[in-house]
DNA sequence: CGTACACCCTGGCCGC
DNA sequence: TGCGGCCAGGGTGTAC
């Protein structure tokens, strides 16, 4: 369940753990994911050490010592499993879906699972990465210092696609899947058709608050909920997290006082869950 | 250019 | 228990 959150928790962990040591092998496992790996991925990296670990919206950035970057989205299903060397579990042996393994010097293996192989991982140079075609379109970082409602007002302007598709648009903002845009429009009150454009500088406002108050949170939820960020199989990341409307379709509305029932509807072909009475 | 939709892939769940 | 249909938190390419 990678949005941005997820991706910033795997982040912490991976980095409290790998900062500083050296890749000594890495097993590429298939060709692709869903892209192809570059020509010679394993032999490009082997020997390198990881000198910081960052993101980029759902993108992992992963900085290799020369000016080298590992850049890695999870997708769907993508996973980061951090396993002591020799211990594999009997049930990894036979697992199909892991996809790369990577092995430090003093350090845990680093294992790559992706069941839908929805998720992607290419090499770039430090100089080219702003202009990357994966990264260059990127919009706001709504955890960034630019973030502001004034910047989101603005990003916000001549579009008329729907608000919930807006804020799916990673060209606008960047990082919310459909997870917290729920979460975001909910909690600020706005219905998820109203046309983007439409938003007043003080909704504007709202939604940029809400946006940034609820993505600190959950990954507040998953920093505390988890001991170094590494659940006890290892794997990184995914924390059960109580969601006022995603998934809550017929169940009341959260609000005090409201007496709404939490509805869904499908827009861009995902599922919306709203609140038609706080969101009216 | 903006918007709408199919599609990539596997697994889990539901109803029959 | 088996099987088909539907759904899933991602992004991209294509058609209008």
């Amino acid at each position: 369940m990678p949005e941005l959150p997820e991706v910033e928790t795997v982040r912490r962990g991976l980095a409290a753990r790998l900062t500083g040591r050296r890749i000594v092998a890495v097993d590429q496992r298939r060709p692709d994911l869903r892209i192809p790996f570059p020509p010679d991925f394993a032999g490009r990296i082997t020997g390198r050490r990881i000198d910081a670990i960052d993101r980029r919206a759902k993108y992992l950035l992963i900085r290799l010592e020369a000016g080298l970057v590992l850049i890695a989205h999870l997708g769907m299903s993508g996973r980061m499993i951090l396993e002591e060397p020799g211990a594999v579990p009997d049930a990894a042996r036979s697992d199909p879906h892991r996809h790369v393994i990577f092995t430090f010097d003093d350090a845990p293996t680093l294992v790559y699972r992706d069941a839908r192989r929805f998720g992607l991982m290419t090499l770039a140079g430090e100089t080219e990465l702003a202009s990357h075609p994966l990264l260059a379109r990127l919009g706001l970082e709504p955890l960034g210092a630019d973030f502001t409602a004034a910047a989101l007002h603005a990003a916000f302007t001549g579009k008329r696609t729907p608000l919930k598709a807006a804020l799916l648009d990673q060209t606008i903002v960047a990082g919310i899947g459909n997870i917290y845009a729920c979460e975001a429009m909910f909690r600020a009150g706005l219905a998820p058709t109203r046309a983007a454009a439409s938003l007043t500088a003080r909704e504007a406002k709202r939604l940029a608050e809400a946006i940034r108050a609820v993505l600190g949170e959950a990954i507040d939820a998953g920093g505390s909920s988890l001991r170094d960020y590494v659940h006890a199989d290892g794997e990184l990341g995914y924390f059960q997290h109580r969601f006022a409307v995603y998934d809550r379709a017929g169940a009341p509305c959260l609000k005090p006082k409201c007496k709404g029932t939490i509805g869904r509807l499908v827009q861009a072909n995902r599922s919306t869950f709203f609140c038609p009475v706080c969101q009216a």
